[in-house]
RNA sequence: GGGCCGGUAGCUCAGUUAGGGAGAGCGUCUGGCUUUUAACCAGAUGGUCGGGGGUUCAACUCCCUCCCGGCCCGCCA
């Protein structure tokens, strides 16, 4: 392998950016415009914010390589032709709403075992197959992330023919395929033909090939054993003939077979690929395939609250889940940052990135200090992240947003968020709507962790509480105090003043207050608070009469 | 076993490319806001830069080695 086409030297520049080390890289290989940029996985099952990989750090590239001038196109392939290895326990409906496998025809897709994924049929009904069911789902979230990208169907490009040329190529220079395939595969022995076959009989693909015509177009082939992950997929013995479009490359020729057909100039792919099929990729694709390999780039898996992402233990989170928390340029964000970087992807503390994200916002706008190479990120990063670069834009910190949260109250929120600083007096319109459109993500945040932001006025019914003879005393003075009408900072006082003339212990005075409104120990500083609440709702309560 | 990537404060991360001051945010602590109540302000605290060795006037940074985590070196993709 080249330096060029070393998938972590790439990264290795002067940058503060990584996609300004790949952006150079792909301007140096591209033979002119259209810049091809493409990621792409199988629709194998529920998609998750892993593949947001696949999406974003493309979109990222595209975004950098547009601003210097080029016309880029995103693509996506949907290895869609991949044969069906193992059902999921989990699916996912159109709407992105997690179902068992009790819920589906599970037996008919054991029975469809085997098949590419575009020949199984949608276990929702919904959709033309398998593959276009969970394609269809992929599709839907990138369109949540906000980014436009061209969906590429493998089996589509293998029906219409657009494959066929590359895999007459390849199965012509078999021989060459052949030896250059054993150097990185161990398997590959004198009676390897680098294609499956799908089988007539029962549509399986089989990789038994026995014999090429390449003057007819056809292979011939016996359908047999497959091996899946531990499992044998039985064949069912058919023997046949079928011609080049009806099967499919093995991936380590797919691969570059989807670059030459497409025109691929750049595309990131996951740790798991660098090792393994990257170096052959590129060995096939110049040596086989004949086109020269695009710019490659390795990203770093993340984990999920610190286990790896997986489908079958259940450890996945959707991008639509995501952002019933996130905006979607924060989101962005967490992909922008170093690719080699082993990163948690934490819901717990996703306070944490929103406070990063809102900070790379400030130094983009000189808002804060910064050292140089935290301010040439911004610079770089900051604008392909948002879809406008608005210096007028209001954020309210993400847990102050949580605290704002525990009302329903609209205008209560604006108030606050005001009267504490986060909006200034000449934000615009739609700057304050964009701003406290954070509420109610950071409450769906606190509502779904069930943390220490997770309260919420109880206001339809009383939660249940007892109280001392002292304690019902000081309540009712409090409730004969706000029915006076007091401002909040008076409120707060006269808490203190009851509670020492009571001779209750302060805390648990305020105690009683979040008792009574959030059933909770605790809660937001309660004179201000409860003096934005309507008088008599507030007076009642403290009495204790609903 | 071999190869590759990562390991910087309690947490999340910059900084390492071309060796010279160890940093930010959050957290924690203290103080302020007439009055402790998770919001605001100020200050402080905090790290053997995974361990060890080497090169150098000088090492988070370069070299060697070891430890930890992940991936690859079967199939599949």
């Amino acid at each position: 392998m080249t330096e060029r086409t070393d998938p972590y030297a790439v990264l290795d520049t002067d940058h503060a950016f990584w996609a300004d080390a790949v952006a150079d890289a792909v301007e140096q290989h591209s033979d002119g415009d259209p810049i091809v940029i493409k990621g792409g996985v199988s629709p194998s099952g529920v998609p998750h914010i892993g593949h947001a990989n696949e999406i974003l750090r493309c979109y990222i590239v595209a975004e950098l390589l547009r601003e210097r001038g080029h016309e880029v196109r995103q693509v996506f392939t949907s290895d869609d032709r991949d044969r069906l290895r193992a059902i999921p326990r989990r699916l996912a409906d159109l709407d992105g709403n997690l179902v068992g496998l009790g819920e589906v025809d599970a037996g008919a897709l054991g029975r469809n075992l085997g098949k590419p994924y575009t020949d199984v049929p949608d276990p929702f009904g919904c959709c033309d197959s398998y593959g276009a069911h969970f394609t269809e789902l992929l599709r839907r979230e990138t369109e949540k992330l906000g980014v436009d990208v061209e969906f590429v169907s493998n089996t589509e490009l293998y029906e219409s023919g657009q494959f066929e040329d590359v895999t007459r190529r390849v199965l012509e220079h078999r021989e060459q395929a052949r030896a250059t395939l054993a150097e990185y595969q161990n398997k590959v022995d004198d009676d390897y033909v680098p294609f499956f076959a799908r089988c007539s009989d029962c549509g399986q693909l089989t990789e038994t090939i026995t014999d090429v015509d390449l003057d007819a177009g056809t292979v011939s082939y016996r359908c047999t054993d497959a091996e899946a992950g531990g499992d044998t997929i039985d064949g069912c013995g058919h023997e046949g003939t079928t011609d080049l479009r009806d099967g499919k490359l093995p991936w380590r020729f797919e691969w570059p077979a989807q670059w030459k057909v497409l025109g691929v100039d750049f595309e990131p792919f996951g740790k798991d690929h660098a090792e393994g099929s990257w170096p052959s990729g590129v060995d096939i694709a110049r040596n086989v395939v004949d086109v020269e390999p695009p710019v490659g780039m390795v990203y770093e898996w993340f984990t999920l609250e610190g286990e790896a992402l997986s489908s079958s233990e259940g450890n996945i989170v959707t991008v639509g889940e995501v952002l019933d928390i996130l905006e979607p340029e924060v989101f962005r964000y967490f992909f922008g940052k170093e690719p080699l970087k082993q990163r948690d992807f934490s819901i717990e503390r996703i306070d944490q990135l929103v406070d990063e994200f809102d900070r790379l916002e400030a130094v983009y706008f000189d808002e804060v200090a910064a050292e140089d190479s935290e301010r040439e990120l911004a610079e770089r990063l900051y604008p392909l992240l948002v879809d406008e670069v608005r210096e007028e834009r209001v954020r309210i910190p993400y847990t102050f947003a949580a605290v704002l949260g525990m009302t329903d109250d609209p205008e209560l929120r604006e108030e606050i968020a005001r009267r504490e600083g986060h909006i200034p007096d000449d934000a615009p319109e739609w700057a304050i709507e964009e701003a406290l459109s954070r509420v109610r993500r950071a409450r769906e945040w606190a509502r779904i962790t069930e943390n220490a932001f997770d309260y919420e006025l109880k206001r339809a019914e009383m939660p249940e509480a007892e109280f001392d003879d002292p304690t019902a005393a000081a309540l009712d003075d409090l409730a004969e105090f706000v029915a006076e009408g007091h401002d909040g900072e008076e409120i707060q006082a006269e808490i203190f003043d009851l509670a020492e003339e009571y001779d209750v212990p302060v805390g648990e005075f305020f105690g009683a207050g979040y008792r009574l409104f959030f059933d909770d120990d605790e809660g937001p500083k309660l004179g201000p608070f409860l003096a934005r609440l309507d008088q008599e709702f507030v007076v009642d309560r403290l009495r204790r009469e609903r």
